[in-house]
Formats: structure tokens, C-alpha cells, sequence
RNA sequence: GGGCGUGUGCCCGAGUGGUUAAAGGGGACGGGCUGUAAACCCGUUGGCUCUGCCUACCUAGGUUCGAAUCCUAGCGCGCCCA
């Protein structure tokens, strides 16, 4: 194993906070494989880059020599995390959580080591808990205590109604990490709270606490707002490999050395040197960029998938080349009267325009291209003998091709 | 339970009973420039084979030749009182 020293500049590249750091280096001083935990609620199936977040400083983690427990919180589900919310979750059912369970597990398991990750699901203890049990865990916490947090001080100091049942979600995290012996426990930066639960139930309780880690948001590739598919803002894990490559590529300048930590394995020393060379102009930021990109994709898929993916990337972006693999037209053309085909209709049957007249905007604005050549303003009807075998491009990323 | 206020397009927001498909901004999209970054410039932003037609200003009714604009009820939201 490393120096502890070494591994806690590892750990440490990229995350919030590190509650407290001295614990953190006098457990990696044992010299022994700490536990890491995760819970995961899995509320929502699919992941992107934003959720991999925890699961990458995971790997750091693993490929230092730790374990890793991940906990899928089907119990805690049921609860729903109040963290951050202004209103109470839905509560889901447990047919919901365990489909998304499994997706969940499926696509965590692209991030981490297998060979050193427990799965475990937190409904074994927590549904199992008896009434005496439970009662023994909440006199450990206050009320007072509870209703500290930001969101419930909130909630409740504005009327909004919180049930009691939302005073366990804390409780039972913090259990989790009773249960399962965790050494550090990581979390977003608006978990730190129920993370510090668990480090207060496990020394009220004797045991060695664990170290609360958080790690800062993602913010989604228009560089403002957080990553979520709500925003459409989004790189999912399990994007096409141009689609990673060009998502990446979008992102703003500023956020590219906090993608290379957060979401990147690119090894923390090589980060602090791009980013030092960005801060003083050695490196382009293009340059930098694709290196990124490609880094992605390689995670996600494989090196050669990157290297096709950054070859699609400078045809269609660089080069304003058509790509090699252009979805091919199914269906049958439709012909009006004059037997001539009515572009805008077209567009938007083909998937290409979200109406015939968004279809037309386009025309009129120099957006869609037959072969090349750009459509003229107006010119809406067009002869199938015109359009066999042509190359249909719309906006810039849009094509489709003619049989 | 009572009083007052508010509800407009993806979002914010203007809107005199009649050239209002609805000012302005944001966002988004398209074009130019470029590193598919940023900044900047231009254009578009309800539907429709469109010099026109249809549907729209919370919902349902009503007044009127004519309503986003006035009236009634309902629903949502906000504030105050109980």
C-alpha cells in the first residue's frame, strides 16, 4: 500500500469536505484495508456521470487496497432521503425500488471492483428491527437535534408539513453504518448531515466512528446547473460513445479540471499538472478537452470506441464531413398532389423536427441541407427524383439519409 | 372559517374591451465566427402544404358586434385575521 500521506492526497483531490481529515490519516495508518460505504437510494434507474461521482472516489478507494460496502437502501426507500427537499418523497413501492435496484447495481458495477465490493441491501437489518429495538436507536438522537438541518428547519419553521416518519431516514443511515463497521462513509455535500449522524450514533454506541467524506455536485454540461436528465443536461453512463465524446466536448472551459477529478481516472497527480498547465496557457483547453472526452469514453466503453468516437467527432465537427454510420430512411415518401415531396412534413415524420413547423423554421433559416447544398427559404416542395439518395442534414448534428 | 390579492407562451414578465399569436427579458433552437467552450453578431421560438385557416392568456359559464382584458362560480397559489 501507499504511504498514508500519498493516499490521502489521493482521496482528497476533488472532494468538499473531509470530516475529520486527521481521522481519515490515522485509519489509513493502520495499514489495513479500510471499509468505505455507499448507500445508494435507488429512487431513479438510470445514472449518469453526476451519480458516478461517489462511485469513482469508490474505485480510488479500491484501487488503493480498500473494500468497499455498497448499500442499497431498499429499506431506506421506503422513507424516502428528506435531504434537500421541500416537501416529503413519494414513498415507492418495493417492486419500484427493486427494478431500479438491479439497473442500478448493473451500471455501478462499470465503475467499481468487483472483487472488492459487498453488496448489501439495508432491508436486511432495517425491516427486521423489532419495536425495541428501533426504540433504542432513536434515544440516541434528539429532536432538536433532528430539526437543526437546513431543510427541516426549514420545512418546519415555513409550515410545510414533515412526517415523523422522515425523522428516521438519519437514524437509519446512521444504522447502517453501525451495522456494516463503516470506516468512511461518502456522500454528496448535502448528505453531510446524515453522514455525521452515522459518526455520532457509532461513538455514542462505542465504536470507532467513521470518517465523513462529501464530495461536491457535478454540474451537467451547460456548466451551470447540476446534472439531471430533468435539465437535459446529462451524460449517461450508458451514452453512445459519440454521444459521451460530444457531450464532453460541450462542456465549458471552466469545469474541465472538476470532470477530470470527479468524473475521470485520469490518476490525481496528472490532473494537478493539466491543471496547472491550463492556469498558465501551456496546454490548449481543445486539447485538454479531448483528452477528457476520450477518457470518458474508454471508462465507459473501450479505447477503441474512443478513438472511433474522437475520429466522428473531427469528421462531422471539425471536418463538416458526413459520419460513416447515417441512419437510413424506413418508411415510404409521402407525395401531395403535384407529386412532390413536402419537406416540412417530412422532417418532422422522420424524427428530424419536432413539427412540420419547426421543420419550416429551419428551412427558412439555412438549417437543412440536401447533399450540401442549403435549402432555399420557402422551398418546402421537392422532387423524389431530387431526394433519392440523398443526404439529409439537419442543424448540425442531424442527418439521415435517402434510399 | 373570514378578508385581501394573484393565476399570461418552456420560464420570468408587460398587457388600454377592438391591427394581440400577445411587448420585453431569459432559456432553447438555427445561421455566422470558433476549439460543437466562452464572448460576439443575425434569425426563429402554438399548430397547419400558410398572402389564409385553426387553437391559445388556470377551468367552466356569462356580458358584448368584439374579451387575456368586464361579471359569476370553481380550482391553484400568496398574504393577513381566526
Amino acid at each position: 500500500m501507499l504511504a498514508p500521506e500519498e493516499q490521502l492526497h489521493i482521496i482528497s483531490s476533488g472532494t468538499a469536505q473531509i470530516v475529520p481529515e486527521e481521522a481519515l490519516l490515522k485509519k489509513l495508518k493502520r495499514d489495513a484495508p479500510l471499509n468505505i460505504k455507499l448507500g445508494v437510494d435507488p429512487t431513479a434507474p438510470d445514472i449518469h456521470l453526476g451519480h458516478a461521482v461517489p462511485l469513482r472516489k469508490l474505485r480510488q478507494f479500491q484501487d488503493l487496497g480498500h473494500e468497499v460496502t455498497l448499500i442499497i437502501g431498499d429499506g431506506t426507500a421506503l422513507i424516502g432521503d428528506p435531504s434537500g427537499r421541500n416537501s416529503t418523497r413519494p414513498q415507492l413501492t418495493r417492486e419500484q425500488i427493486n427494478e431500479n435496484a438491479q439497473t442500478y447495481v448493473d451500471q455501478a458495477f462499470k465503475v467499481l471492483d468487483p472483487s472488492k465490493t459487498t453488496l448489501r441491501y439495508n432491508s436486511e437489518w432495517i425491516l427486521d428491527l423489532d419495536m425495541e429495538g428501533l426504540l433504542k436507536l432513536l434515544a440516541n438522537f434528539t429532536v432538536a437535534r433532528i430539526l437543526e438541518r437546513d431543510d427541516f428547519h426549514n420545512r418546519y419553521t415555513s409550515g410545510q408539513p414533515i412526517s415523523l416518519h422522515e425523522f428516521l431516514y438519519p437514524v437509519m443511515q446512521a444504522y447502517d453504518s453501525v451495522v456494516i463497521k463503516a470506516d468512511v462513509e461518502l456522500g454528496g455535500t448535502d448528505q453531510l448531515f446524515n453522514l455525521l449522524a452515522g459518526r455520532e450514533l457509532m461513538e455514542k454506541l462505542d465504536m470507532e466512528p467513521q470518517v465523513c467524506l462529501t464530495l461536491p455536485l457535478l454540474e451537467g454540461t451547460d456548466g451551470v446547473r447540476k446534472m439531471s436528465k430533468s435539465y437535459g443536461n446529462y451524460i449517461g453512463l450508458t451514452d453512445a460513445p459519440e454521444d459521451i465524446f460530444g457531450k464532453a466536448m460541450s462542456i465549458p472551459d471552466e469545469i474541465m479540471v472538476k470532470y477530470f477529478r470527479l468524473a475521470s481516472n485520469v490518476p490525481v497527480d496528472e490532473v494537478d499538472r493539466i491543471e496547472q498547465g491550463l492556469a498558465n496557457d501551456e496546454l490548449h483547453p481543445n486539447k485538454v478537452k479531448r483528452q477528457l472526452a476520450r477518457n470518458l469514453v474508454e471508462l465507459y466503453h473501450s479505447a477503441d470506441a474512443a478513438a472511433a468516437a474522437e475520429e466522428h467527432f473531427n469528421k462531422v465537427f471539425k471536418a463538416h464531413e458526413v459520419p460513416d454510420d447515417i441512419p437510413i430512411f424506413e418508411g415510404q415518401l409521402t407525395l401531395n398532389d403535384e407529386g412532390q415531396v413536402y419537406l416540412a412534413a417530412f422532417l418532422h415524420e422522420a424524427g428530424l423536427a419536432n413539427s412540420a413547423g419547426e421543420a419550416r423554421r429551419l428551412i427558412d433559416g439555412g438549417g437543412v441541407k440536401i447533399n450540401d447544398e442549403p435549402v432555399a427559404p420557402k422551398h418546402y416542395n421537392h422532387d423524389p427524383a431530387e431526394l433519392a439518395g440523398a443526404i439529409i442534414k439537419v442543424g448540425k448534428r442531424k442527418f439521415l439519409q435517402l434510399p
